[in-house]
DNA sequence: GGGAGTAGGTCAGATCCCGTCCTATATCAG
DNA sequence: CTGATATAGGACGGGATCTGACCTACTCCC
């Protein structure tokens, strides 16, 4: 039972507070000896234990140059499920993958009686004040990336982009974060061809258990691939826009930011939708001019006219 | 070194895919058979281990009624962290605490190299198109939640509603998600009172190092103690619209709604700023009509302004 | 200086861990 | 049906390891 001390132990250790031996001991259900020689233990596996001497002293775990793994309580394994989901529907920039990796890890050991929690949680509620935009079910994201990992061949209906179903038996190859929406990237069996789906189009998704032969891409870079291919396709808005403000790293994150003065900057940025781009500018709260799309102007005003009735009662 | 092998195969195992005991074996520089009775040890600590038998068989972690430590790599561990700061941010009912818990868990093991990816990718760029607001800085959450489990005294300077500002020395006793807001309650020791502070308005946080003994508070639940003398003391705006769409759950997300008609429903709802309000219900996409507070419709009137101005160019 | 905490050495006995045999069983391809 | 390839698990012996009970040294705070 060695093991599943150690692990306690650290369970423990990683509360955020200062344990003395004593009682470490007393909650194993071993002598103070065997807590020193378990945390000896903990650091010769790379998780520095830090002691604080004298009276009143105890140990705690801190940083070291290796992630222990993460014991966590149930209501954390929500919370962490639920933050995942919604950082999978909202995707930041860099780290997409990685947290639908981290996502499909944890509801691939996450007990059942947490997992309807997470869904109520995290699914039903809109925490944030998005635009209007398509929605990704975060369950299809685990799904796809595990059958991803597991080399392993799916099926499901696809929505075309006019509106037709059909069945597709693709051998998924990587996903792709693009502007706010997730893409799979994958071999169509039956088209004997490289294409690339909107995830929030697919439906009925399921791993046909068939295992699959790595494939090599047309191109280098996947997420490159994916990119070029729906700029080409799909209609994008490119803008540019005057802000009267100083550059702050709120404004950075939207795009290319160039100073033209003390307090103003030219904002060059591009989006799938008239909506996004103009909720983003407001939510700026300063002035700013639109130079180009001539489109975003008609929406600008559209949205003053709806304020303005909305106001007129 | 038996717990490191044990901690390497759950890392493993935790991979969505499935693993042939061969590669197992190879993998952990062991026997085949040891490795089947590694996987007995994970069953009997309640990790159950499911086995597809057969060629082309393997072993797989399945969800079972305990959570098993979570084995991440660094992308995976930063994803998370960046999850969960930005839940932090904007916290989901619920389960505020046990982000902030589980974010305090995360960053006290978190390695350093990790932890200016975190700053930069969840620090500086807003993913999320948030109004104008306060913004809480998670890793003063994590700070307090620390000493509040811990029970450590901590000093600050707080900057008071009327701009001024003063050193505290406060016994932490519960922190309180409320609205957009963060708040810490605690027992302030100048004063020899309960005092409620707005964690945005804290600065120069240190702990102390020494320890509280536990106090009563003078209310049952820390939470509705909070939000009672909060509705007391802050100004908030109440707010009655007619929205002209029919219900739907992200409407329902904002506050009561009854539906007046088929294609008409009144909401109503509060918010600590006008701005806040404002977005949340150009949000929704629909017509709608204010009736109650005034001020909004004021507040209305100068976003159509600034966007009628944007779009004059 | 005393008390309470961590740090660590040593030793003997009990325990368990591991590899090497072995056989049974389930699944799939041909 | 048969062979190949998985998992499942019993038996055994030698070697490694773990644990508790001592012990001393050091540090910090009252």
């Amino acid at each position: 039972m060695t093991e599943s001390r150690l692990l306690s132990l650290l369970s423990l250790l990683q509360t955020p507070r200062e344990w003395p031996g004593g009682e470490l001991a007393e909650r194993l259900g071993v002598s103070r000896r065997t807590v020193r020689r378990d945390i000896e233990r903990l650091r010769a596996l790379g998780y520095p234990v830090e002691a604080t001497m004298g009276a009143d002293g105890g140990y705690r775990l801190v940083a070291g140059t290796a992630m222990p793994p993460l014991l966590l309580d149930d209501e954390e394994a929500v919370a962490i499920a639920v933050g995942l989901s919604t950082a999978a529907r909202h995707p930041v920039q860099g780290i997409e993958e990685a947290s639908v990796r981290a996502l499909a890890k944890l509801e691939q050991v996450l007990p059942a009686r947490l997992r309807y929690r997470v869904r109520s949680l995290g699914g039903a509620t809109v925490p944030i004040p998005g635009v209007p935009g398509p929605e990704v079910d975060p369950e299809q994201l685990t799904t796809l990336a595990a059958a991803v990992a597991n080399r392993e061949r799916v099926r499901f209906a696809y929505r075309a982009h006019d509106g037709s179903t059909s069945t597709r038996l693709v051998d998924p190859h990587r996903m792709v974060a693009a502007g706010r929406q997730w893409y799979l990237l994958g071999h169509d069996r039956d088209r004997d061809d490289w294409r690339i789906f909107r995830i929030d189009r697919i439906a009925d998704l399921h791993a046909t258990g068939a295992r699959i032969a790595p494939r090599d891409l047309p191109a280098e870079d996947a997420a490159a691939y994916v990119t070029e291919k729906l700029y080409s396709l799909a209609p994008t808005y490119e803008a540019v826009i005057t802000l009267h403000t100083p550059v702050t790293e709120a404004i950075r994150g939207l795009g290319e930011v160039a100073p033209i003065s003390e307090g103003t900057c030219r904002l060059r940025t591009h989006a799938d939708t008239l909506d996004w781009l103009a909720f983003r500018l407001l939510a700026l709260g300063c002035e700013f001019e639109v130079h180009e799309p001539a489109e975003l102007n008609a929406r600008l005003l559209a949205l003053a006219a709806r304020l303005t009735r909305a106001a007129a009662q």
